[in-house]
This record gives structure tokens, sequence and C-alpha cells, in this order.
DNA sequence: CGGTTCTTTGACGAGATTCAATGCCGGTGG
DNA sequence: CCACCGGCATTGAATCTCGTCAAAGAACCG
């Protein structure tokens, strides 16, 4: 079976890549309740503390998880890419226990989350890959906790960009040299725990080592081994997947 | 149907807090081929990099899931009690991601991790119990990541150490009040991200502040809502069944 | 073009690390 | 029973990374 044009050619991709779906699992996909919605940057697509009933893929554009702190800062915790499932992490749970929001431009589909459940339960092929998906973004966020609590300022927002461009072209989506960044220097630093100020001067540094190159809002890779290596980055945490 | 004595125990009780465990549930679990192991203080459960044949729960005693920075530091990830399994996070992936350490003297239940594999397909409840439980892992690993990255360390360290009081009591082992904490403060330190020298004199402020007492290793929480407030805690990232 | 958002830079201060030394406690063996 | 030893806790002083505050410049959008 083929899916030319449907709007699910993304999530299916994705899926594919983590279990082995069949024809009748891509049927059952296709056939499941959903709407195809736009948003721009900031929109919120989930909220912390609501009841998720709908659970959304990103098809275009990128999003980001946050959380807030008490004194208002914002945590990034995680950066989302086409074919992500957005919510999957409250599939089995009541209550967002934190934001989802676009951070640019945005094609989104929405599935009922039931009918989700269900097939999750249903076929197995699906399930093992919305196992696996939700495996490895936990295995993403504990990365992040060692990002945040034992890594300098540099080699954290670097460790961040190399997992970021490496998920972006396992999913066919960009290369590692030439990668037009959708980030603000604040959402990096909301994603490292840093401020934007010290993002700016960490990032000419890394210009002036060569390892990279800016010009504007661009951001270009230079000296990917180089950068890698200065992130200490290994993308086994990724499971080949993501 | 009970189970009085079963090394099952607390796995099952767990579980039942999870999702609605039936008789039949119950007895598949017990049917599971399965042994039971001792561990000593700092003893591996899980190796980065290996690919794990068994899942571990954890029946007494207390463990800890880490990372090693490249420069050899140790990231804790999160901390465990009684009842947890201790790698459902790998039930659907090749190779851990991560180590799993034992921190006290514990006793664990090996189960084979096909078997628990299969049981998650043909027995919703249980597979519902196992997904609410791996995303509420999750979410505990966003909450660190918030932590680590946008509180100070006074609040980080309360925070950290709230959130263990809240499991274990939820668990029903022990209160917030009274409590022997199974941590060094290297231990401490590494979930924070702090040394323990930092971590060392943060106690002191916290204990100079009427929040907490300490006689030797031990530690007291005179003022619980107190240290709450001073940690920016609230549980509903919990999801109410940690 | 005019306003808004984002980037860049400097000076200064605060919080956490590092290094180093001492003290405490529990366990072990003579 | 006591002396020793190893792991942890505690403390101080010096240092450094990163945050804060502030202001100006560049890029983008309608």
């Amino acid at each position: 079976m083929t899916s030319d044009g449907s709007p699910f050619d993304p999530l299916i991709a994705k899926l594919r890549r983590l279990a082995p779906i069949d024809d009748a699992d891509e049927a059952a996909l296709l056939a499941l309740p959903h709407r195809v919605g736009r948003a721009r940057a900031r929109d919120y697509l989930v909220r912390e503390g609501s009841r998720p009933q709908e659970c959304c893929a990103l098809l275009e554009g990128y999003a980001a998880r946050s959380k807030l702190g008490f004194n208002g800062g914002r945590q990034i915790v995680s950066f989302h890419i086409p074919g992500d499932l957005l919510d999957i992490q409250h599939l089995f749970l009541e209550r967002a226990d934190h934001n989802v929001q676009v951070i640019s431009e945005a094609t989104l589909l929405w599935v009922s989350m039931p009918a989700l459940r269900a097939l999750a339960t249903e076929r197995p092929a699906i399930g093992t890959a919305l196992w696996r998906d939700a495996l490895i973004d936990a295995s993403i966020f504990r990365e992040w906790i060692l990002n945040v609590g034992r890594r300098d300022a540099k080699s954290r927002i670097a460790h961040m960009l190399c997992e970021f461009i490496v998920r972006r072209s396992a999913a066919g989506l960009g290369t590692p040299e030439h990668t037009r960044l959708p980030f603000t220097q604040e959402e990096i630093g909301d994603a490292t725990g840093l401020t934007s100020v010290h993002v700016n001067r960490m990032l000419r540094e890394l210009a002036e080592a060569g390892l990279i190159a800016r010009n504007g809002r661009a951001l270009e890779i230079v000296d990917w081994d180089g950068f890698r290596r200065a992130a200490g980055f290994d993308a086994a945490y990724l499971h080949a997947a993501a």
C-alpha cells in the first residue's frame, strides 16, 4: 500500500523506522479519526495541567516541550522535528505535566487519543513502535539531565545542537554540514539552562575555534568531527531511530 | 487471590497503584520465569552498552540510574525504591543507554525480559500499568531537567529530597517527617549536578533555616511545609502513583 | 520604513568549583 | 578492648564560570 500525499506520511515514515509496520497497520493508522491544523511560533499545542483528548504529530516545522520554573524561567526539555509524536507522553496519563509549544510555523496532525491508545494494544507492531518511541524519548531526557548537570556551557550547547542535527538527518531532513537552525539564542539558553547572553558568547567562541560559521540567524557546521568532539557527542542514546 | 510472602509482592503492589490488575493478571505475573538475588552498595544491575536479557525489580533497598560524562563525572538521573521496575526503560530497546546501580544493600527480583514483554502485549491491564510506569518515569526525568537547569543549589537539593520522600511515603515506606535517607552527600551532588562540598554547605544552610535536622548520617525533616516551599515542590508530575 | 524581535558587547557581581586540610564514625584485626 | 584505617563529612580560601544589568546594533515583518 502506498499513501502518496497523505498527511500521515511523516508519521508513518517515523513509525516504520521503529518497528515493522505492515500494510494492515498502515491502513489502521490512516483510518484513525484525525484533522490537520496549522500553528504559528509560540502557539501552545499542549498546556501543563490540561487533559489532552487528542494526540498531536508534527508534519512540518519544529516544536519544543517545556516546563516553567517557580521564578518564571522556562526550561525546554526536548525539541521535535517533523514526524514526531508530540504527545505520546500523555497517552496513558490523565493530566499534562508540561507544555508543548511550536517554535516556528508548523503543520500538525491531530489524532484521537483513545483511538490511538486502542491501536497501541490491538496492533502489536504499532504498540511496539509507540513503546520504542516513548522509551527513546525517555533516553533523550536522561541525556539532557547529564547535559545540563555535568557539561560546561560550550559543550552543552554543542551537544544540544549535535543531537538536533543528527536527529534531523536521521529523518532525512538535511545534512549535518548545511543546517539552518530554527532556534533563537534564547531558546538554546532555555534548553541548556543558560542565559541567552551566555549562549551568544559561547557561539562566538565556537565560531572563533573554527567549528561553526554564522551569518545572520543561520548557522553552519564547518568542522563536524571537531564539533562532535567539542560536544562529547555519542549518538548511542538515540538508539539509531529518533 | 492472595500472595503472602511472594517476592512479587512489592512489584504487584506498585502495579496495582498504576492499573486495575485482576487475579488472572497477578497469576500471570507470578508465573513469570524469575529469580531473587542480593546486591551490595555500588553493585551494577545494568551496564551502559550491555544487552539486558532480564528485567530487574527492586524488593528491598535503594538504587540509582546514572550516566557518565566525558570527564569522568557521574550524573544520577533517578533514584528508585522497593517495588520499582529498574529496567523497564530497556523493555523494547536493544542496548542499555545508562547504568543502574544499587546504593545500599538490596534484594532484587530478576524477570525474563521477553516474557515480561509478552505479558505487556497479552494482558492489557499489565500493559497499561507498564506504560504508565514508563511514562511517569519520563515525567520525572523532565522534572529533573528543570531541577538541574533552572533551580539554584539549595532548592535543587530540597526538591530532589522532597521527591524521594513523597515517592517513598506513597509506596507506604515511611512518613515525610521521619526519614533516614540512604544517600551520601556525594550521591546527592551527582543527582543535582553539584559537588559534594557544595551539597554539604547547602544542607547546613537548610538546617540553620530550621527546615531539616541532621545528626550523623541521618536527616530529619523538621518543617515539611517550609521544606516543600523552599524546594518549589509540586507533586503533580508524579501523577499520584510513582 | 517603523516597530519589534533578536543579537551582540561590556562591566560587574554572585554562586559554585577547586584545592586542601581536618574531623568524625564505623568496621576490622591484632 | 583498643589502635588503626578508610570512607564521609566539614570547613576555609582562592578562583572561575556564568548570571545580571544595561545599552546599542542588526535583522525581520508588516
